[in-house]
DNA sequence: CAAAACTTTATTGTAGACAACATGTATTTT
DNA sequence: AAAATACATGTTGTCTACAATAAAGTTTTG
């Protein structure tokens, strides 16, 4: 029946990773290692374990003597995020496709079913989880462990900006997230089909389609944008 | 007089990655929590946390309860390794001459000193080393927290690699390290120079030349190779 | 004699208590 | 009154001791 037999320390750092992927956690914030341990139910030893391990994945930053923090996003981040996501984004779809195992493909349509079920639930959070997820499994199957760093790091940040950027009342918005899905559906066929032209193509447009949504919250604004503190502005202290 | 004040725990994880990439800890190798705890002068729990940042960071692989083991290379690896390497190495190399500040320019030109320095001494750790460092501020220069990663990654195995192929007394060998050194010139060059292109250019032809290294190794022998054992061969216990 | 179960030993995982460091506050001094 | 210093508090960092798990060796049994 496939019992949680993971330990609390796994289950510890699945959660966190949550928190921080869907900005329950927000970036920039501080941890304090006293409350986690005691709401994890483990004691700080492990929990610091737990940090540096995520901290080594990219989710927090530690600070000697001062903690960990939830990574930050900056203005400069974003503009990295744009150099790098559509290079490892088709070099990972591409990879799937020439990969993919009938066992992954058959986790990235449940995976897919989900994600339709969130967006038409209109739960932001379980829809960005469910993106990310989706686009993780791409990963896996591309099976090379010196992309899958990048390609992990570039799903936090994308998961979380589009944590920020989700608004159920705008119509257009809603749209673009129906034509995401879809698109999900054609990596699938693409994947399935070992075509690796086509699945590169594809993850090229799926990421032109995400730009041009960010952009379109970034570019107006143009100075301050809601992404959370930088580092060492100002430390917000308290997890929830 | 810039002394060194930093940590018990910085230096255990900086000597750690050091081995590793040396090949004094060979891939595979189990690791011992509390021979390694005694003999950097801390107890087992702080130790505990640099082997798990140093599994984030690919140096180490995590078994639950059977402890840390020196990161594999098998053959799949070496694989992987030859799709991602040049288009990694390419774009981070690129990024560098569009970002490089004359401080960052600077610890290169240091670096390229001892590097040939190394190679003039035949001391194959140095080398190694000097190497790693060499592609690793170039990784800084790019300052694209989404590839660094993976090019640290790549770094790792590339220098275990270096290590593994290295001999002395082989003449072709030789030359092809003073033409690698001659590259690293050209590298500073383009860089100081603003070249993008230049220095995409001459990323790949350093990785070619690397890589054809690697091949008149690999490809002889063709089925036995000596990277070290795979995951769960033979587990060989004790470090030094 | 071979195989399986039990016991022993060594190593990893965790907890609780203590030390060190950083921060914010109050007091003192100019 | 303002600034600097000393103190008090809270949080991070570390250690020692103990618990749990896995491997190895030994004994027992078919």
């Amino acid at each position: 029946m496939e019992v949680d037999s993971r330990s609390k320390k796994s289950i510890c750092a699945e959660d966190l990773r949550r928190r921080v992927l869907t900005q329950a956690l927000e970036p920039g914030v501080y941890l304090d290692e006293t409350e986690l341990a005691e709401s994890y139910g483990i004691s700080r030893p492990p929990l610091r374990e737990v940090l540096r391990q995520l901290a080594g994945e990219g989710y927090v930053v530690l600070h000697e003597n001062r903690g960990a923090q939830v990574a930050p996003m900056t203005h400069k981040t974003l503009r990295n995020f744009f150099v790098a996501a559509p290079m490892i984004y088709a070099a990972t779809t591409r990879l799937a496709a020439e990969h993919a195992t009938p066992a992954q493909i058959a986790r990235l349509k449940e995976c897919q079913w989900a994600f339709r079920q969130a967006i038409k639930n209109g739960d932001a959070a379980e829809r960005a989880l469910g993106n990310e997820r989706f686009h993780s499994i791409i990963g896996e199957m591309a099976d090379n462990e010196y992309l899958m760093p990048s390609l992990k790091r570039l799903l936090i940040d994308h998961t979380r900006i589009g944590m920020t950027f989700y608004n159920p009342r705008r119509l257009e918005l809603a749209e673009q997230r129906d034509l995401a899905a879809d698109q999900h559906d054609q990596f699938i066929a693409l994947i399935e089909a070992g075509d690796a032209d086509g699945a590169a193509e594809i993850a090229v447009a799926h990421w032109e389609l995400s730009r041009a949504q960010i952009e379109s919250f970034v570019t107006p604004v143009s100075i301050t944008i809601p992404l959370g503190r930088a580092p060492g502005a100002q430390e917000t202290r308290g997890a929830s």
